[in-house]
DNA sequence: GCTGGTATGTGTACGTTGTGCACATGTGAG
DNA sequence: CTCACATGTGCACAACGTACACATACCAGC
């Protein structure tokens, strides 16, 4: 399913045509099936048709392709963001501004349930503020996890049901309650848990955001 | 300053005493230095003058290891939360609990920021509910960082602070915000931040889960 | 249309890591 | 004193990241 066939027609020339693309998307399955570490330079090689010297004409070294992997599972993270905002329908403005702030969270979560291994690797290269932004880690809406979480609260404002003083760093408090409790869900204490469990306290971490900020 | 001298003085005999304390010792130094990928078998046998083979009498794999280097780097955690918390001094029984209940948070997140290695250690290898009260992660009261929250939880009970109905699983909900903000210190978008500004959104996440449990 | 330069992939090699297995050496029980 | 068991050594192997010289395909300019 991840190897050959619509990527690479067991390349029959000395070219292989968009290597850089297929190590990414190599890496990317290697992510779902393993998490961060299951990303091996030469496995992706492998699994392009080519030999390990060849990642090197795309990426410097190891850690070039991760964090390039790790851009494409923070775009697939902004992706179930914006499915679970997709399905809301309300019109009273107000309460919309208040179920899109609530999908971000679910959305994040839904994705670290449903794909652990890529959601590691989306946050383990260590990124700064600016490329927390860059659109290789955008969703459909060129928009990355954190932009939409502070468009969220900012719509939040807009609509009178976040204090302004209280906006400024809203993101990073928000952020850390759901991110937190994803951690604790993967690799955590609450890994065993039942499912439907782990949906109330999904559930409750937002309450508490929301009624904490 | 880590290797030799104190803990092992370039070992005569065949024998080497305590080997498995040492490379746990070793684990734990090269934690701090460059986090859980650091923990390396063989450079911990080097520092400890025995070969490599030489672990696995004591350790089944590389992961047995790091598991126990985890469990101490857990066991520095949970003195960091003790060390805040006996700094406390309040008449008022009410105010001590929840002092006590914040000092987890502050006591956490001071370590994460001291010791970021150590910190990203504790948590990196996955434990189960159980394990997380294993008493080699304990601190000098005998108790892990998860039951020393758990404990303040219980006192803000016990004190009229948080209603009994909204008791169950607050620890995950609290773990989560303080555990969140860590990660987004140590490798996220917040780590270039100036340390005033980190002091300030340590505050405000521990606020806002006091206000929203 | 040929030719040469550049981008891209190959082959080979080196050092490091985790780990298994046969062997050596201490240490304590009888 | 001796022998079994626990513990450390030596050597080997496969996998990994990476460097470097070489081979090949494509593009520009004549």
């Amino acid at each position: 399913m991840t190897t050959g066939l619509g990527t690479s027609p067991a390349r029959t020339s000395y070219r292989h045509g968009d290597l850089r693309r297929a190590l990414i998307e190599a890496g990317v399955d290697l992510a779902g099936e393993g998490g961060p570490s299951a990303v091996v330079l030469r496995e992706a090689t492998r699994r392009a048709g080519v030999t390990p010297s060849a990642a090197y004409r795309h990426f410097a070294d190891r850690q070039a392709l991760l964090d390039a992997v790790c851009s494409s599972c923070q775009a697939l993270v902004a992706r179930a963001i914006e499915a679970d905002q997709a399905r809301i329908h309300c019109d009273d403005a107000a309460e919309a501004a208040r179920l899109r702030f609530r999908a971000v969270g679910t959305g994040y979560l839904r994705f670290a349930l449903e794909e652990p291994g890529r959601f590691q690797t989306a946050f383990s290269a260590s990124s700064d503020l600016e490329s927390a932004t860059s659109s290789a880690r955008a969703g459909e809406h060129g928009l990355t996890p954190f932009q939409l979480l502070t468009v969220a609260l900012d719509d939040l404002v807009t609509e009178g049901l976040l204090p302004a003083q209280r906006r400024p760093a809203a993101e990073f408090l928000a952020w850390s309650a759901v991110h937190g409790l994803a951690e604790l869900f993967i690799d955590g204490p609450l890994r065993a848990l039942p499912d439907p469990v782990k949906q109330t306290l999904i559930t409750r971490v937002i309450d508490m955001v929301e009624q904490g900020l």
